[in-house]
DNA sequence: AAGTCGTGACATACTAGTATCTCTGTGTGG
DNA sequence: CCACACAGAGATACTAGTATGTCACGACTT
């Protein structure tokens, strides 16, 4: 979930509507391009429209709605502009944890990514993209942590979040897993081994290959994206 | 300005209302803990309640106001995590870009670079920080251009106005030009020469000082911070 | 005298209804 | 047959008023 900037003690209707919708987007319920109205909506969850209102504004905030004024709202579609940015910062921030990562690590590092590397392992022979994505989330985290930079992967985890919708459309996911698995089993070897550049540069493939699944949904489903 | 993720092609009361707030705040015309009110605001405009409101919902999306649900609205006050965030992020993307600009960098590059110097002598012999500033970001830009990753300069430029209403409250803003200006010397030199390495290096003892700068106001104004 | 409860002022949350803008389709004039 | 104008449908933008939650202050109780 992203951080809106408010206190979250008492949960408002906004926020129902809020978090309904923005998972519904995520989980592609609601597919890019689709048509939502504030009457429509608020009659579905009982409330007025002011309410819904505000949840298309935050949503439109997070570049998953598009608010035409006066005409239509409707869930945004993917601009390739957009992902090249949250690629390239993916792609910044993770080179910089990693090399910070290779110079502080420690036995203890090792140990931590050796055990996430064999749960991976299992994930993989599961056929398990969920679980799999999830220990994926866990090993940049430990990196993160052995770079001295926890909040880095709060960053990390937002530009995930922003192609993850993306990611829901590729069909191959599943047998992409293997070579996955051998780029993190590769690039935990090289910064237990203090190794920060050849880290980093194991890095720049491993994200490489994303940027390949996201050419081929792109040639998959162009209606999707925007002009 | 941040991109909402909207079409900007008519302009809205909640338009108006957002940007006049928008910059009293980067300008510190309203101060960090600072209570608002709709119903004040909303009369200062001349409109109603539900335009006020909904500019605030963006502001607080952007984490410029602090919504305390049914009690108070106030102007954020600093947080020194997302400022760290902040950092690292542009940290992270402005090395990506130098390395990149060092590898691309031509004799057009050089000529673009030295004449954007050139400016920046004359807008520190006219100690203008304003000047100064507008230079310093073109001169980003020459090196996005140059690494052939333009986007990369609305990342730079969206940090940056994350931490620039916090240089606002900089004492001794004007004293440091000089060695700012000393910094992009360097690493234009390097950049030209074609050194990534070495680039990079003077680009994190550059960003390094901002870090002393923000360490310095957070000693001065702990109030603006928050807890 | 200290603690607790109630009340009132004031803030935001929400509802309902009106105004205004945009597109679309149709009919008419050339 | 094509182009333009106009009207209607439907969407969001805005207004005004009501509901509800929070805090502070003062009176009452112990």
């Amino acid at each position: 979930m992203p951080a809106a900037a408010r206190t979250k003690e008492r949960k408002t209707s906004v926020d129902v509507v809020f978090e309904t919708l923005y998972s519904a987007i995520n989980n592609l319920e609601m597919l890019p391009g689709d048509k939502i109205s504030e009457a429509e909506i608020a009659a579905q969850f009982g409330v007025s429209r002011q309410p819904v209102r505000d949840a298309f504004s935050r949503l439109a905030n997070l570049g998953l709605l598009l608010i035409q004024p006066q005409k239509a709202t409707e869930v945004k579609r993917f601009s390739r502009r957009e992902i090249a940015k949250s690629r390239f910062v993916r792609m910044s921030v993770e080179s910089e944890v990693t090399r910070r990562a290779a110079q502080n690590a420690t036995a203890a590092t090792k140990a931590a990514l050796d055990a996430n590397l064999a749960q991976q392992t299992l994930a993989v022979e599961a056929g398990s993209y969920e679980k799999f994505g999830k220990l994926d989330y866990a090993f940049h985290n430990i990196l993160c942590k052995t770079a001295k930079v926890d909040f880095a992967f709060e960053l990390i985890s937002a530009e995930k979040a922003n192609v993850d919708r993306l990611c829901m459309l590729s069909l191959s996911k599943e047998d992409r897993m293997p070579e996955l698995l051998d780029d993190h089993k590769k690039i935990a070897e090289r910064v237990s081994a203090g190794d920060a550049e050849g880290a980093v540069a194991i890095g720049r493939i491993h994200l490489a290959r994303l940027d390949a699944t996201i050419d081929a949904i792109f040639k998959d489903k162009p209606d999707y994206f925007e002009p």
